[in-house]
DNA sequence: TAGATTGTTAATCGATTAACAATC
DNA sequence: TAGATTGTTAATCGATTAACAATC
């Protein structure tokens, strides 16, 4: 408190890495692709991989792709470029999922349980360990094998299944609700579909998924690009 | 314009507003935020919001809620701060949706069938036009009041919907060959929900939505918490 | 060795913030 | 007018990129 640098978020933090063991927001987004898609060359037996080539298929400049890497340390091969199997190995220990992680999906409506059956959770590093939900009519029945359990109980659930991740997919009138109950109980990280703004300590990283802002930010640029198509047509340079 | 400067990228566009009618993507995805806290402002019959207090709502710095809607134009009151309804009205109509918008839905399995039934995309400027797959069991069917066409006729579908935006919710493995059908039809905008990079022309936009990918990126601050746990119980500072 | 490719540097670009003059 | 709050400036910060020396 006393005389902290604005800006000085984390200075002494654990470090002990190589540099000082900081790793870019920017690029922690963009170790989940690269993990996938070295996955899938992994799956096509595919041994070695250059900078260039998985930049290529993860979409981004090589120059950033090798940038991001060396935050990890310094795992390529001058002249032949990244072990497959080391790299995978490498990012999936960045990314904490060498172990599966057990969440709690909270809010099994619509939403809620298309995401309780998606199977991407569990073949990327995430066990769903317990469904909640606050309606009577869901709690007890079965769904992927998973008994729907009652919220009235979320405190109990979340220490035995020593959870820390949540997925919160409730209506957005319980949402921080629902979310302060989470953190007391000690989640420390929520991945938040309900379309408001949730309040956290700051020890507590929140990340959230607005459906229908994407498809806002999507019609920005529809009417650009059709504001650019118009003055095309007409003429109307300058 | 003479004389541009490097940063000029888009210096001739079709404008119109005050400067130069660029609104940097940073600004139009918070944008989205801001016209949904808006909305409840409204609904709460609030007539009238400060930059403070409308940036605490959007978990924003005021001085970047004001930068950002500074992009728009000149809409506040200095003195009094924002009229609800008229800076709701601005946001939308750069957002361009003040018309509801129609959105084609491909794949409807797990994902797709919650998408369907989200009402978030209606009271947000989109009306979900079509429901598209492949799966002979599902086509033909109705959900949620729309009935199941087949991917067979995506081409004609897109065109006499008039779409230009895609939500995309099919299996990983026959997302690129859909989005090129999709971008060939005529859709320049995609929301993409399967865990592949679409490549597509330049005058397309993509945003991708990764759930497991979301998880991971909370997974690699949670093994960054526990780790400052560790280091803090030992008293192993510095 | 010759060729290929990494890891890093330095330049640039874009985004955020604090501060405050303008003005309601 | 006095108080409040915007819109903008300038400083800072963080992210991206091209280029290339290091090195397999």
């Amino acid at each position: 408190m006393s005389a902290e640098r604005p800006t000085d978020r984390a200075a002494s933090r654990v470090a002990g890495v190589a540099t000082d063991g900081r790793v870019p927001d920017a690029t922690v987004a963009r170790l989940a692709t690269y993990l996938r898609v070295l996955g899938s060359l992994g799956d096509r037996a595919i041994m070695t991989v250059s900078s260039e080539e998985l930049a290529a298929l993860a979409g981004v400049n090589s120059a950033l792709l090798r940038k991001d890497l060396s935050f990890l340390g310094s795992y390529g091969i001058r002249g032949v470029g990244y072990h497959v199997a080391t790299l995978t190995e490498e990012i999936a220990r960045t990314l904490g999922i060498t172990v599966h992680r057990s969440v709690a999906l909270i809010g099994v409506g619509n939403l809620g349980q298309a995401l309780a059956g998606y199977a991407g959770f569990a073949s990327r590093g995430f066990r769903i360990a317990a469904l909640i939900d606050a309606d009577p009519m869901r709690v007890g029945t079965t769904i992927r094998g998973l008994v729907v359990r009652d919220i009235a109980d979320l405190e109990g659930i979340v220490a035995d299944e020593q959870i820390t991740i949540a997925v919160l997919a409730t209506p957005a009138s319980v949402a921080q609700e629902v979310c302060d109950r989470l953190v007391a109980a000690g989640v420390t990280s929520i991945l938040n579909f309900a379309p408001v703004v949730l309040n956290v300590p700051s020890d507590v990283d929140v990340r959230k998924v607005d459906l229908a802002a994407e498809l806002q930010i999507l019609s920005f640029h529809e009417t650009r690009k059709a504001a650019a198509d118009i003055s095309r047509a007409v003429g109307a340079e300058r």
